[in-house]
DNA sequence: AGTGATATTGATAATCGTTTTCACTGTCGT
DNA sequence: ACGACAGTGAAAACGATTATCAATATCACT
């Protein structure tokens, strides 16, 4: 947390602009925040002490942080963008659980490899990709009881 | 296409709903398409011809499609949603190419299946995902000479 | 073909997330 | 401390899409 705020005033300061209040206590939450997070969640966890800092400064602060490479932004459907830290670990991609909004990451190197195979072959030149899969967590499915296509030790 | 028409028809009517001028020449323009259109160029395709048609109904009209089967929506990154005609084929994703803006279908079984072991291992219940690739397509590449990447034969 | 219930249309306004504008305020090198 | 100039926040603008509503069209029934 205070290495990467410390990242993020560096960023600032190399790119000739201002550490303020505003950019401190906004990198702050997010930066303690664990999950995706939207603009204007973030904007409600720190407007709840500090009042006065408005919504548009969270959405100026975010793409700075993005700018500096602590922050990325994910269009999950429709609807709004969520943040999510900018780890230094891999790329990751997103289970989204359509009933409950939970957000589970996962990397696979075989899908990516295979990626790479398809794009060589149409002659692509990938730069970056995207890879959700929407369905019902397992609380989720459980409650639904929508139970087929889960596997479970019991089963057998 | 007449095919199609019929089949749209064919739903409004068990739906209750009504065959008119407007919804026939929506349609027939959407079905007309050959890649993905948004409803703004849906729109101007067939305004040019029929000035009295407004967006609202495009828009309108092509929900219709989607639940009639016909036409399925797509939100590649942000901005405005595109449609894309429903066939009967199998599941596809897409390779959008971020200077053109040109579309590339394609399916692999090989990525669907490793998909479907990990949202097992993680007791997800899957409903539907979406896999982009982004990059540049083999005509963009060339212009711009970003070549690494590239494998050609007279590259040898 | 005519009628009437009601679905549909299109112009306009509303919505939602995000960005711009702009007058005022803060930061930071000097 | 000063001053240039970046940053702020309120409000307005924005672009894609949806809702509202009075006027119009369709279609089952005659």
């Amino acid at each position: 947390m205070q290495e990467k705020l410390r990242q993020f005033q560096r960023y600032l300061d190399k790119a000739g602009l201002k550490a303020t209040r505003q950019r401190e206590l906004i990198a702050r939450a997010f930066f303690a925040t664990t999950t995706h997070v939207s603009a204007e969640g973030l904007y409600r966890r720190v407007a709840g002490r500090h009042p006065r800092i408005g919504l548009v400064t969270v959405y100026r602060t975010l793409k700075l942080l993005k700018d500096a490479g602590l922050a990325h932004e994910r269009q999950f459907g429709e609807g709004r963008a969520l943040f999510e830290h900018a780890s230094s670990e891999h790329h990751h991609d997103h289970i989204i659980c359509t009933e409950c909004g939970k957000i589970t990451e996962f990397e696979n190197y075989e899908i990516e490899a295979l990626q790479e195979q398809i794009v060589r072959r149409l002659g692509f030149l990938i730069r970056h990709h995207k890879l959700e899969l929407y369905g019902l967590c397992r609380e989720c499915s459980a409650a639904t009881g929508a139970g087929q296509g889960i596997q479970t030790a019991e089963a057998g």
